[in-house]
DNA sequence: ATATTTCTTGCATAAACCCAAATAATTCCA
DNA sequence: TGGAATTATTTGGGTTTATGCAAGAAATAT
Protein backbone atom coordinates (compact mmCIF):
# COMPACT_ATOMS: atom_id res chain seq x y z
CA UNK A 1 0.00 0.00 0.00
CA UNK A 2 0.97 3.62 -0.94
CA UNK A 3 2.23 5.42 1.77
CA UNK A 4 -0.07 8.59 0.83
CA UNK A 5 -3.10 6.01 0.19
CA UNK A 6 -2.72 4.65 3.92
CA UNK A 7 -2.48 8.26 5.40
CA UNK A 8 -5.86 9.41 3.25
CA UNK A 9 -7.45 6.42 5.13
CA UNK A 10 -5.87 7.72 8.57
CA UNK A 11 -7.83 10.73 8.21
CA UNK A 12 -11.38 9.00 7.02
CA UNK A 13 -10.95 7.11 10.02
CA UNK A 14 -10.80 9.83 11.97
CA UNK A 15 -13.67 11.46 10.82
CA UNK A 16 -15.40 8.53 11.65
CA UNK A 17 -14.22 7.63 14.88
CA UNK A 18 -12.82 11.09 16.22
CA UNK A 19 -9.78 9.20 17.72
CA UNK A 20 -7.23 6.53 16.59
CA UNK A 21 -4.77 4.44 18.71
CA UNK A 22 -1.34 4.34 17.00
CA UNK A 23 -1.20 0.65 17.69
CA UNK A 24 -4.62 0.11 16.36
CA UNK A 25 -3.25 1.99 13.13
CA UNK A 26 -0.25 -0.40 12.74
CA UNK A 27 -2.13 -3.22 13.14
CA UNK A 28 -5.33 -2.86 10.57
CA UNK A 29 -2.57 -1.20 7.95
CA UNK A 30 -0.21 -4.56 9.06
CA UNK A 31 3.03 -1.82 9.78
CA UNK A 32 4.94 -1.11 12.44
CA UNK A 33 4.37 1.86 14.75
CA UNK A 34 7.32 3.84 13.64
CA UNK A 35 5.64 3.97 10.39
CA UNK A 36 2.22 4.77 11.58
CA UNK A 37 4.09 7.55 13.54
CA UNK A 38 5.54 9.18 10.59
CA UNK A 39 2.49 9.39 9.42
CA UNK A 40 0.68 11.15 11.85
CA UNK A 41 3.52 13.41 12.32
CA UNK A 42 3.40 13.96 8.38
CA UNK A 43 -0.44 14.80 8.56
CA UNK A 44 -0.14 17.15 11.98
CA UNK A 45 2.41 19.09 9.85
CA UNK A 46 -0.15 19.34 7.22
CA UNK A 47 -2.45 20.62 9.95
CA UNK A 48 -4.63 17.89 8.85
CA UNK A 49 -5.20 16.27 12.45
CA UNK A 50 -3.94 16.67 16.10
CA UNK A 51 -1.37 14.88 17.20
CA UNK A 52 -2.05 13.27 21.27
CA UNK A 53 -0.03 10.51 23.52
CA UNK A 54 -0.72 6.75 21.91
CA UNK A 55 -2.25 8.16 18.94
CA UNK A 56 -3.97 11.22 16.91
CA UNK A 57 -7.58 13.14 17.24
CA UNK A 58 -9.56 15.01 14.39
CA UNK A 59 -9.35 18.83 15.16
CA UNK A 60 -12.72 18.99 16.27
CA UNK A 61 -12.00 16.25 18.74
CA UNK A 62 -14.91 14.50 18.00
CA UNK A 63 -16.13 11.77 15.44
CA UNK A 64 -18.36 13.43 12.89
CA UNK A 65 -19.37 10.80 10.25
CA UNK A 66 -19.95 7.30 9.20
CA UNK A 67 -19.56 6.72 5.03
CA UNK A 68 -20.11 2.93 6.09
CA UNK A 69 -20.54 1.48 2.95
CA UNK A 70 -16.64 0.92 2.40
CA UNK A 71 -16.03 1.35 6.34
CA UNK A 72 -17.69 -1.83 7.80
CA UNK A 73 -14.84 -2.45 9.41
CA UNK A 74 -15.20 -0.90 12.85
CA UNK A 75 -16.34 -3.31 15.61
CA UNK A 76 -18.31 -5.51 13.30
CA UNK A 77 -18.09 -8.03 15.90
CA UNK A 78 -20.41 -5.78 18.17
CA UNK A 79 -22.70 -4.74 15.44
CA UNK A 80 -23.32 -7.90 13.73
CA UNK A 81 -24.46 -9.05 17.26
CA UNK A 82 -26.85 -6.07 18.08
CA UNK A 83 -27.58 -6.74 14.12
CA UNK A 84 -28.33 -10.52 15.04
CA UNK A 85 -31.05 -9.18 17.93
CA UNK A 86 -32.67 -6.84 16.31
CA UNK A 87 -33.59 -9.06 13.34
CA UNK A 88 -35.18 -11.31 15.48
CA UNK A 89 -38.11 -8.93 15.97
CA UNK A 90 -38.68 -8.37 12.04
CA UNK A 91 -42.12 -10.03 11.03
CA UNK A 92 -44.16 -10.45 7.78
CA UNK A 93 -46.67 -8.00 6.90
CA UNK A 94 -45.11 -5.21 8.43
CA UNK A 95 -43.14 -1.96 7.47
CA UNK A 96 -40.06 -0.92 9.08
CA UNK A 97 -38.07 1.77 8.03
CA UNK A 98 -33.85 1.75 8.41
CA UNK A 99 -31.75 4.71 8.64
CA UNK A 100 -28.24 5.64 7.43
CA UNK A 101 -25.15 3.71 9.52
CA UNK A 102 -23.20 0.93 9.53
CA UNK A 103 -24.98 -1.11 12.52
CA UNK A 104 -28.49 -0.97 10.62
CA UNK A 105 -26.59 -1.72 7.31
CA UNK A 106 -25.56 -4.96 9.20
CA UNK A 107 -29.43 -5.41 9.81
CA UNK A 108 -29.92 -5.00 6.50
CA UNK A 109 -27.81 -7.69 5.70
CA UNK A 110 -29.14 -9.92 7.71
CA UNK A 111 -32.94 -9.29 6.84
CA UNK A 112 -34.51 -12.21 5.90
CA UNK A 113 -36.24 -12.42 2.56
CA UNK A 114 -39.84 -12.10 3.80
CA UNK A 115 -43.62 -10.18 2.98
CA UNK A 116 -42.62 -7.17 4.96
CA UNK A 117 -41.95 -3.28 3.63
CA UNK A 118 -38.94 -1.61 3.83
CA UNK A 119 -38.24 2.42 3.87
CA UNK A 120 -35.27 3.63 3.61
CA UNK A 121 -33.52 6.93 2.80
CA UNK A 122 -29.62 5.20 2.17
CA UNK A 123 -28.31 4.37 -1.15
CA UNK A 124 -26.70 0.96 0.56
CA UNK A 125 -29.75 -0.55 2.02
CA UNK A 126 -31.55 -0.11 -1.11
CA UNK A 127 -28.38 -1.21 -2.32
CA UNK A 128 -28.86 -4.45 -0.51
CA UNK A 129 -32.26 -5.12 -0.71
CA UNK A 130 -32.72 -4.81 -4.65
CA UNK A 131 -32.57 -8.61 -5.32
CA UNK A 132 -35.05 -9.38 -2.47
CA UNK A 133 -38.04 -10.91 -4.17
CA UNK A 134 -40.18 -10.46 -1.19
CA UNK A 135 -39.47 -7.50 0.16
CA UNK A 136 -41.32 -4.32 -0.80
CA UNK A 137 -38.64 -1.52 -0.96
CA UNK A 138 -39.41 1.74 -1.15
CA UNK A 139 -36.90 4.27 -1.46
CA UNK A 140 -37.35 7.86 -0.29
CA UNK A 141 -36.10 9.76 -2.30
CA UNK A 142 -34.43 13.45 -2.33
CA UNK A 143 -31.56 14.94 -2.81
CA UNK A 144 -28.27 13.01 -2.97
CA UNK A 145 -25.94 13.96 -0.14
CA UNK A 146 -22.41 12.27 -0.59
CA UNK A 147 -21.15 12.56 2.80
CA UNK A 148 -23.71 9.88 3.80
CA UNK A 149 -24.40 8.41 1.00
CA UNK A 150 -28.37 8.94 2.04
CA UNK A 151 -31.26 10.88 0.11
CA UNK A 152 -31.89 14.20 2.03
CA UNK A 153 -34.62 17.26 2.30
CA UNK A 154 -38.05 17.84 1.72
CA UNK A 155 -38.93 15.01 -0.65
CA UNK A 156 -37.29 12.45 1.05
CA UNK A 157 -39.29 13.66 4.44
CA UNK A 158 -42.63 13.42 2.80
CA UNK A 159 -42.47 10.34 1.61
CA UNK A 160 -41.90 9.15 5.02
CA UNK A 161 -44.97 11.29 5.62
CA UNK A 162 -47.08 9.16 3.39
CA UNK A 163 -46.12 6.04 4.95
CA UNK A 164 -47.34 4.12 8.08
CA UNK A 165 -44.47 2.76 9.44
CA UNK A 166 -44.71 0.63 11.97
CA UNK A 167 -40.80 0.36 13.44
CA UNK A 168 -38.32 2.07 12.83
CA UNK A 169 -34.57 1.33 13.16
CA UNK A 170 -31.86 3.94 13.56
CA UNK A 171 -28.68 4.56 14.53
CA UNK A 172 -26.41 7.89 15.79
CA UNK A 173 -23.17 9.17 16.18
CA UNK A 174 -23.55 9.39 19.97
CA UNK A 175 -26.06 9.21 22.97
CA UNK A 176 -26.70 11.02 25.53
CA UNK A 177 -28.72 10.36 28.74
CA UNK A 178 -29.97 14.16 28.92
CA UNK A 179 -29.19 15.35 25.90
CA UNK A 180 -30.62 12.17 23.99
CA UNK A 181 -29.29 10.81 20.39
CA UNK A 182 -27.33 13.17 17.80
CA UNK A 183 -25.94 13.00 14.51
CA UNK A 184 -23.17 15.08 12.76
CA UNK A 185 -24.86 16.33 9.85
CA UNK A 186 -28.28 18.49 9.95
CA UNK A 187 -30.01 16.91 7.10
CA UNK A 188 -29.69 13.55 8.42
CA UNK A 189 -30.50 14.95 11.99
CA UNK A 190 -33.45 15.80 10.66
CA UNK A 191 -34.89 13.35 8.74
CA UNK A 192 -34.44 11.03 11.48
CA UNK A 193 -35.67 13.22 13.98
CA UNK A 194 -39.56 12.95 11.52
CA UNK A 195 -38.76 9.72 11.24
CA UNK A 196 -38.82 9.35 15.16
CA UNK A 197 -41.84 11.50 14.49
CA UNK A 198 -43.82 8.92 12.48
CA UNK A 199 -42.73 5.90 13.10
CA UNK A 200 -45.14 4.08 16.03
CA UNK A 201 -41.99 2.67 17.64
CA UNK A 202 -38.70 3.17 17.57
CA UNK A 203 -35.90 0.87 18.10
CA UNK A 204 -31.79 2.53 18.42
CA UNK A 205 -29.03 0.22 17.45
CA UNK A 206 -26.07 1.41 19.22
CA UNK A 207 -22.80 0.40 20.30
CA UNK A 208 -21.47 0.79 23.66
CA UNK A 209 -18.78 2.95 21.99
CA UNK A 210 -20.82 5.43 21.22
CA UNK A 211 -22.64 5.89 24.15
CA UNK A 212 -22.41 8.98 26.35
CA UNK A 213 -20.79 10.50 22.87
CA UNK A 214 -22.39 13.79 22.07
CA UNK A 215 -22.04 14.81 18.18
CA UNK A 216 -23.64 18.33 16.79
CA UNK A 217 -27.35 17.96 15.99
CA UNK A 218 -29.85 16.66 18.92
CA UNK A 219 -32.61 14.89 17.01
CA UNK A 220 -34.76 12.79 19.69
CA UNK A 221 -35.03 12.26 23.84
CA UNK A 222 -34.31 8.77 25.00
CA UNK A 223 -38.13 8.82 26.31
CA UNK A 224 -39.15 8.90 22.58
CA UNK A 225 -36.78 5.60 22.15
CA UNK A 226 -39.07 2.63 22.52
CA UNK A 227 -35.95 -0.15 22.91
CA UNK A 228 -32.62 0.37 22.63
CA UNK A 229 -30.07 -2.60 21.38
CA UNK A 230 -26.58 -2.57 22.38
CA UNK A 231 -23.60 -4.86 23.45
CA UNK A 232 -23.16 -5.80 26.92
CA UNK A 233 -19.90 -3.57 27.40
CA UNK A 234 -22.37 -0.94 28.09
CA UNK A 235 -22.32 1.49 30.97
CA UNK A 236 -24.69 0.34 33.47
CA UNK A 237 -25.14 3.62 34.67
CA UNK A 238 -26.66 4.73 31.72
CA UNK A 239 -28.23 1.78 30.83
CA UNK A 240 -30.34 2.87 34.37
CA UNK A 241 -31.52 6.17 32.94
CA UNK A 242 -32.68 4.52 29.75
CA UNK A 243 -34.92 1.85 31.98
CA UNK A 244 -35.90 4.92 34.13
CA UNK A 245 -37.14 7.10 30.54
CA UNK A 246 -39.26 4.15 29.67
CA UNK A 247 -37.46 2.26 27.15
CA UNK A 248 -36.57 -1.06 27.24
CA UNK A 249 -32.78 -2.24 26.78
CA UNK A 250 -31.92 -5.24 25.49
CA UNK A 251 -28.05 -6.29 25.51
CA UNK A 252 -26.38 -8.09 22.65
CA UNK A 253 -24.08 -10.99 22.77
CA UNK B 1 -0.20 0.71 -27.90
CA UNK B 2 0.32 4.48 -27.99
CA UNK B 3 1.57 7.15 -25.47
CA UNK B 4 -0.97 8.96 -25.56
CA UNK B 5 -3.40 5.98 -25.20
CA UNK B 6 -1.99 4.73 -22.27
CA UNK B 7 -1.78 7.69 -20.42
CA UNK B 8 -5.67 8.54 -21.02
CA UNK B 9 -6.06 4.92 -19.58
CA UNK B 10 -4.03 5.65 -16.55
CA UNK B 11 -5.87 8.34 -15.81
CA UNK B 12 -9.27 6.15 -16.21
CA UNK B 13 -7.66 3.31 -13.75
CA UNK B 14 -7.08 6.66 -11.25
CA UNK B 15 -10.72 7.86 -11.18
CA UNK B 16 -11.55 4.13 -10.51
CA UNK B 17 -8.90 3.23 -7.55
CA UNK B 18 -8.02 6.60 -6.34
CA UNK B 19 -4.05 5.63 -6.75
CA UNK B 20 -2.19 3.61 -8.58
CA UNK B 21 1.14 2.22 -8.00
CA UNK B 22 4.14 2.19 -10.56
CA UNK B 23 5.05 -1.41 -10.71
CA UNK B 24 1.53 -2.30 -10.97
CA UNK B 25 1.18 -0.14 -14.05
CA UNK B 26 4.03 -1.55 -15.65
CA UNK B 27 2.86 -4.50 -15.12
CA UNK B 28 -0.34 -3.64 -16.68
CA UNK B 29 0.56 -2.29 -19.32
CA UNK B 30 4.12 -4.27 -20.29
CA UNK B 31 6.58 -1.81 -20.31
CA UNK B 32 9.13 -0.68 -18.00
CA UNK B 33 9.01 1.63 -14.69
CA UNK B 34 10.60 4.01 -16.09
CA UNK B 35 8.19 4.79 -18.56
CA UNK B 36 5.55 4.49 -16.57
CA UNK B 37 7.45 7.23 -14.64
CA UNK B 38 7.58 9.19 -17.85
CA UNK B 39 3.81 9.26 -18.40
CA UNK B 40 3.34 10.49 -14.72
CA UNK B 41 5.61 12.90 -14.63
CA UNK B 42 4.17 14.11 -17.93
CA UNK B 43 -0.05 14.13 -16.49
CA UNK B 44 1.42 15.61 -13.41
CA UNK B 45 3.10 18.28 -15.20
CA UNK B 46 -0.62 18.97 -16.85
CA UNK B 47 -2.48 18.98 -13.54
CA UNK B 48 -4.22 15.35 -14.41
CA UNK B 49 -2.53 13.91 -11.59
CA UNK B 50 -0.48 14.24 -8.03
CA UNK B 51 2.76 12.08 -8.53
CA UNK B 52 3.50 10.32 -5.21
CA UNK B 53 6.36 8.43 -4.12
CA UNK B 54 5.58 5.07 -5.70
CA UNK B 55 3.03 6.13 -7.60
CA UNK B 56 0.14 8.55 -8.50
CA UNK B 57 -2.95 9.70 -6.81
CA UNK B 58 -5.63 11.38 -8.41
CA UNK B 59 -6.29 14.95 -7.23
CA UNK B 60 -9.17 14.09 -4.68
CA UNK B 61 -7.36 11.38 -3.85
CA UNK B 62 -10.28 9.26 -3.20
CA UNK B 63 -11.52 6.35 -5.60
CA UNK B 64 -15.17 6.82 -7.40
CA UNK B 65 -17.68 4.59 -6.32
CA UNK B 66 -17.75 1.13 -8.70
CA UNK B 67 -19.99 1.58 -11.28
CA UNK B 68 -22.92 -0.95 -11.86
CA UNK B 69 -22.62 -3.90 -13.81
CA UNK B 70 -23.72 -2.50 -17.56
CA UNK B 71 -26.97 -4.05 -19.18
CA UNK B 72 -25.86 -5.79 -22.42
CA UNK B 73 -28.66 -4.69 -25.06
CA UNK B 74 -29.01 -4.16 -28.86
CA UNK B 75 -28.19 -1.28 -30.52
CA UNK B 76 -25.55 0.14 -28.75
CA UNK B 77 -23.96 1.62 -31.59
CA UNK B 78 -27.34 3.97 -32.94
CA UNK B 79 -28.12 4.41 -28.85
CA UNK B 80 -24.73 5.56 -27.94
CA UNK B 81 -24.95 8.31 -30.89
CA UNK B 82 -28.23 9.22 -30.47
CA UNK B 83 -27.01 10.08 -26.76
CA UNK B 84 -24.21 11.98 -28.11
CA UNK B 85 -26.25 14.17 -29.76
CA UNK B 86 -28.24 14.77 -26.66
CA UNK B 87 -25.34 15.76 -24.57
CA UNK B 88 -24.70 19.04 -26.91
CA UNK B 89 -27.78 19.90 -25.23
CA UNK B 90 -26.65 20.33 -21.76
CA UNK B 91 -25.94 23.31 -19.96
CA UNK B 92 -25.11 24.05 -16.29
CA UNK B 93 -27.23 25.66 -13.56
CA UNK B 94 -30.40 23.74 -15.04
CA UNK B 95 -32.63 20.79 -14.13
CA UNK B 96 -33.09 17.69 -16.21
CA UNK B 97 -35.20 14.62 -15.61
CA UNK B 98 -33.84 11.43 -16.86
CA UNK B 99 -36.28 8.58 -17.09
CA UNK B 100 -35.25 4.93 -17.42
CA UNK B 101 -34.21 3.15 -20.96
CA UNK B 102 -31.23 2.13 -22.00
CA UNK B 103 -30.64 4.76 -24.79
CA UNK B 104 -31.33 7.33 -21.64
CA UNK B 105 -28.78 5.44 -20.02
CA UNK B 106 -26.13 5.92 -23.03
CA UNK B 107 -26.77 9.46 -22.26
CA UNK B 108 -26.11 9.46 -18.61
CA UNK B 109 -23.02 7.79 -19.32
CA UNK B 110 -21.75 10.34 -21.47
CA UNK B 111 -22.98 13.56 -19.17
CA UNK B 112 -20.28 15.85 -17.94
CA UNK B 113 -19.40 16.54 -14.62
CA UNK B 114 -20.71 20.06 -14.38
CA UNK B 115 -23.04 21.84 -11.81
CA UNK B 116 -26.41 20.76 -12.99
CA UNK B 117 -29.19 19.41 -11.71
CA UNK B 118 -30.60 15.70 -12.28
CA UNK B 119 -34.07 14.15 -11.61
CA UNK B 120 -34.78 10.17 -12.11
CA UNK B 121 -36.20 7.46 -10.64
CA UNK B 122 -34.29 5.07 -12.55
CA UNK B 123 -31.68 2.96 -10.32
CA UNK B 124 -29.28 2.52 -12.80
CA UNK B 125 -28.69 6.25 -13.05
CA UNK B 126 -28.51 7.24 -9.74
CA UNK B 127 -25.98 4.64 -9.78
CA UNK B 128 -23.95 5.93 -11.95
CA UNK B 129 -24.11 9.85 -11.06
CA UNK B 130 -23.26 9.05 -7.46
CA UNK B 131 -19.61 10.01 -7.11
CA UNK B 132 -19.81 13.08 -10.01
CA UNK B 133 -18.58 15.71 -7.79
CA UNK B 134 -20.75 18.17 -9.26
CA UNK B 135 -24.06 17.25 -10.59
CA UNK B 136 -26.71 17.37 -8.26
CA UNK B 137 -28.33 14.00 -7.71
CA UNK B 138 -32.11 13.90 -6.91
CA UNK B 139 -34.07 10.52 -6.81
CA UNK B 140 -37.43 10.68 -6.93
CA UNK B 141 -38.13 7.79 -3.99
CA UNK B 142 -41.23 5.59 -4.69
CA UNK B 143 -41.78 2.32 -4.61
CA UNK B 144 -39.00 -0.35 -6.08
CA UNK B 145 -40.62 -1.99 -9.34
CA UNK B 146 -38.33 -4.95 -9.83
CA UNK B 147 -38.86 -5.26 -13.59
CA UNK B 148 -37.92 -2.00 -14.95
CA UNK B 149 -35.91 -1.45 -11.83
CA UNK B 150 -37.44 1.96 -11.43
CA UNK B 151 -38.92 4.15 -8.83
CA UNK B 152 -42.66 4.64 -9.26
CA UNK B 153 -45.96 5.41 -7.55
CA UNK B 154 -46.89 8.45 -5.44
CA UNK B 155 -44.01 9.38 -4.27
CA UNK B 156 -42.18 9.30 -7.17
CA UNK B 157 -44.35 11.82 -8.99
CA UNK B 158 -44.97 13.77 -5.85
CA UNK B 159 -41.32 14.15 -6.03
CA UNK B 160 -41.58 15.48 -9.46
CA UNK B 161 -44.63 17.42 -8.84
CA UNK B 162 -42.11 19.41 -6.38
CA UNK B 163 -39.00 20.42 -9.17
CA UNK B 164 -38.70 22.85 -11.67
CA UNK B 165 -37.61 20.55 -14.58
CA UNK B 166 -36.24 22.34 -17.43
CA UNK B 167 -35.46 19.99 -19.79
CA UNK B 168 -36.75 15.70 -19.58
CA UNK B 169 -34.90 13.28 -21.65
CA UNK B 170 -37.53 10.07 -22.05
CA UNK B 171 -37.55 7.02 -24.28
CA UNK B 172 -40.07 4.82 -24.83
CA UNK B 173 -40.96 1.39 -26.24
CA UNK B 174 -42.71 2.65 -29.10
CA UNK B 175 -43.76 5.88 -30.73
CA UNK B 176 -46.93 6.02 -33.50
CA UNK B 177 -47.82 8.88 -35.47
CA UNK B 178 -51.25 9.51 -33.97
CA UNK B 179 -51.02 7.51 -30.65
CA UNK B 180 -47.70 8.77 -29.53
CA UNK B 181 -45.00 7.49 -27.80
CA UNK B 182 -46.29 3.78 -25.32
CA UNK B 183 -44.67 2.28 -22.78
CA UNK B 184 -45.10 -1.59 -21.72
CA UNK B 185 -46.20 -1.19 -18.24
CA UNK B 186 -48.29 0.93 -16.36
CA UNK B 187 -46.34 2.48 -13.51
CA UNK B 188 -43.90 3.50 -16.51
CA UNK B 189 -46.45 5.05 -18.61
CA UNK B 190 -47.87 6.73 -15.47
CA UNK B 191 -44.47 8.24 -14.13
CA UNK B 192 -44.00 9.36 -17.99
CA UNK B 193 -47.09 11.06 -18.14
CA UNK B 194 -46.44 13.48 -15.45
CA UNK B 195 -42.88 13.83 -16.00
CA UNK B 196 -43.88 15.00 -19.73
CA UNK B 197 -46.56 17.54 -18.00
CA UNK B 198 -44.14 18.96 -15.13
CA UNK B 199 -41.15 19.26 -17.73
CA UNK B 200 -40.69 22.81 -19.81
CA UNK B 201 -39.72 20.67 -22.63
CA UNK B 202 -39.46 17.31 -23.59
CA UNK B 203 -36.65 15.58 -25.65
CA UNK B 204 -37.79 12.14 -26.87
CA UNK B 205 -34.19 9.61 -27.62
CA UNK B 206 -35.54 6.81 -29.49
CA UNK B 207 -33.50 5.10 -32.39
CA UNK B 208 -35.20 4.18 -35.44
CA UNK B 209 -35.97 0.50 -34.98
CA UNK B 210 -38.81 1.57 -32.36
CA UNK B 211 -40.78 4.53 -34.88
CA UNK B 212 -43.91 3.20 -35.94
CA UNK B 213 -44.63 0.66 -33.18
CA UNK B 214 -47.04 0.69 -30.31
CA UNK B 215 -46.83 -1.11 -26.91
CA UNK B 216 -49.51 -1.36 -24.43
CA UNK B 217 -49.74 2.12 -22.89
CA UNK B 218 -50.03 5.63 -24.59
CA UNK B 219 -48.23 8.03 -22.51
CA UNK B 220 -47.96 11.37 -24.49
CA UNK B 221 -49.09 12.45 -28.24
CA UNK B 222 -46.23 14.00 -30.81
CA UNK B 223 -47.85 17.58 -29.76
CA UNK B 224 -46.02 17.46 -26.25
CA UNK B 225 -42.38 16.16 -27.55
CA UNK B 226 -40.07 19.51 -28.12
CA UNK B 227 -37.45 17.30 -29.51
CA UNK B 228 -37.05 13.79 -31.12
CA UNK B 229 -33.46 12.64 -31.39
CA UNK B 230 -33.02 9.46 -33.53
CA UNK B 231 -30.40 7.85 -35.97
CA UNK B 232 -30.72 8.42 -39.92
CA UNK B 233 -32.09 5.36 -40.61
CA UNK B 234 -35.67 7.21 -39.61
CA UNK B 235 -38.69 6.81 -42.36
CA UNK B 236 -39.13 10.17 -43.73
CA UNK B 237 -42.61 9.51 -43.86
CA UNK B 238 -42.59 9.74 -39.70
CA UNK B 239 -40.39 12.72 -39.46
CA UNK B 240 -42.71 14.93 -41.30
CA UNK B 241 -45.29 14.10 -39.27
CA UNK B 242 -43.66 14.80 -36.29
CA UNK B 243 -42.03 17.96 -37.79
CA UNK B 244 -45.39 19.08 -38.82
CA UNK B 245 -46.48 18.37 -35.23
CA UNK B 246 -44.45 20.82 -34.11
CA UNK B 247 -41.71 18.70 -33.17
CA UNK B 248 -37.99 19.26 -34.20
CA UNK B 249 -36.09 16.50 -35.06
CA UNK B 250 -32.63 15.61 -34.79
CA UNK B 251 -31.12 12.80 -36.97
CA UNK B 252 -27.63 11.73 -34.96
CA UNK B 253 -24.80 10.58 -36.80
C1' DA C 1 8.09 4.63 42.90
C1' DT C 2 8.09 1.42 39.58
C1' DA C 3 6.41 -0.82 35.52
C1' DT C 4 4.51 -0.30 31.16
C1' DT C 5 3.56 1.90 27.18
C1' DT C 6 4.63 5.15 23.81
C1' DC C 7 7.86 8.21 21.63
C1' DT C 8 12.20 9.71 19.54
C1' DT C 9 16.43 8.91 17.23
C1' DG C 10 19.95 6.81 14.42
C1' DC C 11 21.10 3.40 11.37
C1' DA C 12 20.42 -0.54 7.82
C1' DT C 13 18.10 -2.19 3.89
C1' DA C 14 15.26 -2.54 0.11
C1' DA C 15 12.35 -0.28 -2.87
C1' DA C 16 11.52 3.57 -5.76
C1' DC C 17 13.45 7.41 -7.99
C1' DC C 18 16.19 10.35 -11.30
C1' DC C 19 19.41 11.04 -14.92
C1' DA C 20 21.93 10.13 -18.92
C1' DA C 21 23.15 7.32 -22.56
C1' DA C 22 21.84 3.60 -25.61
C1' DT C 23 18.45 1.40 -28.26
C1' DA C 24 14.05 0.99 -30.63
C1' DA C 25 10.15 2.73 -33.01
C1' DT C 26 8.00 6.17 -35.73
C1' DT C 27 7.75 10.04 -38.80
C1' DC C 28 9.29 12.89 -42.43
C1' DC C 29 11.10 14.08 -46.76
C1' DA C 30 13.93 13.63 -50.81
C1' DT D 1 11.63 3.48 -50.75
C1' DG D 2 15.75 4.64 -48.01
C1' DG D 3 17.66 7.10 -44.64
C1' DA D 4 17.82 10.97 -41.55
C1' DA D 5 15.27 13.23 -37.86
C1' DT D 6 12.30 12.80 -34.25
C1' DT D 7 10.12 10.55 -30.62
C1' DA D 8 9.55 6.74 -27.44
C1' DT D 9 11.43 3.20 -24.66
C1' DT D 10 14.83 0.58 -22.24
C1' DT D 11 19.05 0.01 -19.55
C1' DG D 12 22.25 0.83 -15.89
C1' DG D 13 24.19 3.62 -12.12
C1' DG D 14 24.02 6.51 -8.33
C1' DT D 15 20.59 8.98 -5.22
C1' DT D 16 16.58 9.46 -2.46
C1' DT D 17 12.74 7.70 0.24
C1' DA D 18 10.10 4.47 3.02
C1' DT D 19 10.19 1.18 6.34
C1' DG D 20 11.86 -1.72 9.95
C1' DC D 21 14.79 -2.57 13.88
C1' DA D 22 16.77 -1.39 18.24
C1' DA D 23 17.98 1.34 22.26
C1' DG D 24 17.27 5.00 25.22
C1' DA D 25 14.06 8.91 26.68
C1' DA D 26 9.57 10.53 27.85
C1' DA D 27 4.97 9.95 29.17
C1' DT D 28 1.41 7.37 31.37
C1' DA D 29 -0.46 3.85 34.32
C1' DT D 30 -0.39 0.97 38.55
Amino acid sequence: MLAQERQQQILTLLEERGTVRTIDLAEEFQVTDETIRRDLQNLADNGQLARIHGGASNLSGRPKLQSFVERSSINVELKRAIAQAAVELIQPGRTYAFDSSTTVFELVRALPDLPFRAVTNAYAMVDQLIGREQIELICTGGRYHPKTQTFVGGDSIDTLRRHNINTAFISCIGLDASRGASEGFEQQATFKERLVQFADEVILLIDSTKLGQRSEYFFAGINQLSRVITDNAADPGLIRELVAAGCSVTLAE
